[in-house]
Order: structure tokens, then C-alpha cells, then sequence
DNA sequence: CCCCTTTTAGGAATATTTACTATCTAGGAA
DNA sequence: TTCCTAGATAGTAAATATTCCTAAAAGGGG
């Protein structure tokens, strides 16, 4: 999300009707670098909207996406719905299944490999899992 | 799958009992570096064997994985087994769901970020994705 | 305020993966 | 070789995730 730009207006720039779901679920997700399922945001937006549906939170979710408000990524079995668009890679560990942002500046720059060249990527995503420093020490 | 040694000596060398069932998904997986999904295996494994059970199959590629002879990823919403276990990345075309392996040659060497020493780290996975040339070419 | 297009909710469909359980079998022991 | 037991399998059902379909509702430009 563009500092300084107000949740209606970036919804209005990418083209999509402001309704009190679709709000909802944007001030959940991108007012701030957020991970969450899609199952994790349904059940938060219910407190306030009880009759939402689970079927708008993955066509909103996917709408975000195209329009390059979120990206996802999948492991350990769940879609994780990201929006933090700045380019950074994951660590992510298997039991407490805790999800971590690693900026660029911590790992190392991403070079795009020369077997790629013909390709159009859109996307580049590294991903740490194992175990994380507190469930490496709780028994093993 | 270690240079010249038999599937069968494979199997027993990791305390799995030699079945039919599962000789013959060690076969399939095991014998090349393969990518392949549960439900492939299951098709494939059907004409020779009709009665297997699909649980069956996902119970044995979890075995497998415990096991060191295969790893996992989630992309494009399906879960591929990958039997190369060298240390590799890997390139997925979104639109055909081909997926390619990059060797580290290829790519760069992965570095451990700082961040995480206190992690106990299993993996690190790497996937780009986007559109492969065939795909790329081929009218958007 | 109207109208058209988009959006939504709800139910159903599909696909994936796991749980449960009774039966079967691999392979070591006798 | 035969017996025995732990491990393996098939089948069914269940849990979960995600998408499809459709009628009804509603946003927002004119």
C-alpha cells in the first residue's frame, strides 16, 4: 500500500467498487504487511459483517492479487496471502508454522539465471523451513 | 537415489518392508529425478497395479519424504514430489504448470541469512514463476 | 432517482489430504 | 517350512480447501 493513500482510493485506482466487504477485508490485509489465509481472514471479518461469505474473501483476495495489491505463496499445506510488496523471502517453520519476512538485505540478491532468459517471470520467491528458534528448544 | 544401489536395497537400507506397492512407487519416483503429484502417481500406478489405494500413495510418499528420498514443494496449488535431491531450484511456467530444475550452478549459491541462526533450518526452496517461452509466445 | 453492471451470499460441486479400521502380508523366529 | 506379529494396505468416510453457479442485492454514473 502507497503511503499516505487511503484504503478507498486505492481501491478506486484499481478499478473496484468500494463495498463494505471489500473495505473490510482491505483494511484487514493492506493497511499494514500482513500474512493470512483465507480461512484466518473469514473468520475476523465475520465479527463485524456475520453474513459475509467465505466465497467473496477468495474472489476478493484473488481480485487483490491481480491487481498487484498481494501476492501468495504455499507451504506447509496452507495459501498464505501476503502484502507486503516489497521483495523479501520467508522463513518459515514446520511445527508452530510461524511465518517470517527476511528483506533482500539479509539474504542476497536474487539473480535471475541465465536458463530463464526466455522466460517472463513475474515472480521470485525463496523460502527458509524448519524449525524456529523456539520450537527447536521446546523438546524435541 | 544413490548410484548403483537397487531400489529393493534402497528400501530396506531406510527399514521399509519390500511390498508390491511399494516397489513399484519406488520405481516410478525413485529410480530418475522425477516431479510428480500424488494423483499422477495413483493414474500411473493403477494400470499395474488396479487395486492400490490412494492413500496408500500418499502415505507412502510421506514415508519417503521422512525418509530422505524425496522433498516436496506447493505451487499452483498442487503439492509436487521431487525425487532429485541434489541441491536444486526450481522454474514453474504458470499458465502450462511445467516445471524445470535450476541447478545452483545456475542460479546462485544460497546463503543462509543472518536472521535465521538461530533457526534450525531444513530446506531452502526457491521457485520462479511465471510464463515459459512456449507459453509466452503462444497469444496472451 | 434509474439503470446497468458488478458484487454478494449461499449452496453445491470438485479436489486434496487425512483419519479410521478391518484385513492382509512381509519377513524374522521357531 | 510354518507360525506369528508388527507393519502395510484398501476402502470408506471425513475434513479441508477452493471453485462454480445463480439469483438477488447494491454501487455509482448519468
Amino acid at each position: 500500500m502507497s503511503i499516505q493513500e487511503t484504503i478507498p482510493a486505492m481501491l478506486r485506482s484499481h478499478g473496484l467498487r468500494i463495498t463494505p466487504q471489500r473495505l473490510a477485508l482491505a483494511e484487514l490485509v493492506l493497511s499494514k504487511p500482513t500474512h493470512i489465509t483465507a480461512r484466518m481472514a473469514y473468520e475476523t471479518l465475520r465479527e463485524s459483517h456475520p453474513a459475509i461469505s467465505i466465497n467473496t474473501i477468495y474472489l476478493t483476495l484473488r481480485q487483490f492479487e491481480s491487481s498487484g495489491l498481494l501476492n501468495h505463496f504455499e507451504v506447509n499445506g496452507n495459501t498464505i496471502f501476503d502484502s507486503n510488496m516489497a521483495p523479501h523471502d520467508h522463513a518459515c517453520c514446520n511445527r508452530c508454522k510461524a511465518i517470517i519476512d527476511l528483506t533482500h538485505q539479509q539474504t542476497v540478491l536474487p539473480v535471475s539465471p541465465a536458463a530463464l532468459e526466455h522466460w517472463h517471470i513475474k515472480r521470485e520467491q525463496r523460502i527458509w523451513s524448519g524449525l524456529c528458534p523456539e520450537c527447536r528448544n521446546s523438546h524435541v
